[in-house]
DNA sequence: TGTCCGATTGGT
DNA sequence: CCAATCGGACAG
């Protein structure tokens, strides 16, 4: 049942499938003491390799950075923003298709304590509730960056699947320097989820 | 080397 | 609404 996704999962369909499908799905990560954190995605945002304008390997942009996005699928982007917050991104398409799908929210599953350890006093609903967030709660940075999810660090399980109009779809968020591309509806999450990010647009 | 700014968050 | 906070991208 809870089985690691195979490689072929992160190959077999375009980005913006898996972006939908990755609804539900479990992150888990191993702590210090070799314990089980664990969220469920619940918001996913595809970034669409070399023609789009909101993702970092826009125009064929290839830096130390971004690397791991012309990597082969199914391995781990991390990157740095606004000088204290981490982003966790899962690379899909062949090698040298630079596309990834960002990690937006998390539903706790397993390790809560830790989490709210790591997260320091708050109510639950905004442990994972956002990109940053969910790095900090289940100790994800960039020392994960290029990681493959299929060795025993970080990984993706099958938990359960949403369908039809469980599913919400929209814009990205914090990308309008995008132009035209800023507007598509590359954003997907599950309806009336508390850990979909706290979004101050839509 | 210098400058500009970000795939965010939490507090005012 | 705005400050925090610093590494990466790019110009010179």
């Amino acid at each position: 049942m809870n089985q690691k996704l195979s490689r072929e999962f992160y190959l077999s369909k375009d980005t913006i499938q898996i972006a939908r499908s990755l609804l539900g799905k479990l992150i888990v990560v191993l702590d210090e003491n070799g314990q089980r954190v664990s969220g469920m995605i619940v918001e996913t945002e595809a970034y669409l390799g070399e023609g789009d304008r909101a993702a970092h390997s826009y125009g064929g942009r290839r830096t130390p950075r971004n690397e791991i996005m012309y990597g082969p699928a199914g391995h781990v982007y991390v990157f740095f923003v606004y000088g204290m917050y981490n982003q966790f991104n899962v690379v899909t398409g062949p090698a040298d298709h630079p596309h990834a799908i960002l990690i937006r929210g998390v539903e706790p599953v397993e390790g809560i304590e830790i989490m709210r350890e790591r997260r320091g006093p708050m109510k639950d609903r905004n442990l994972t509730s956002g990109p940053g967030k969910l790095c900090i709660a289940l100790g994800i940075d960039r020392r994960l960056n290029g990681e493959d999810l299929l060795d025993d660090r970080v990984w993706l399980e099958n938990n359960r699947e949403f369908a039809g109009d469980e599913i919400a779809v929209g814009k990205r968020i914090g990308i309008d320097y995008a132009g035209e591309d800023a507007g598509k509806a590359l954003r997907f999450w599950v309806a009336d989820n508390q850990y979909v990010s706290q979004n101050r647009e839509r």
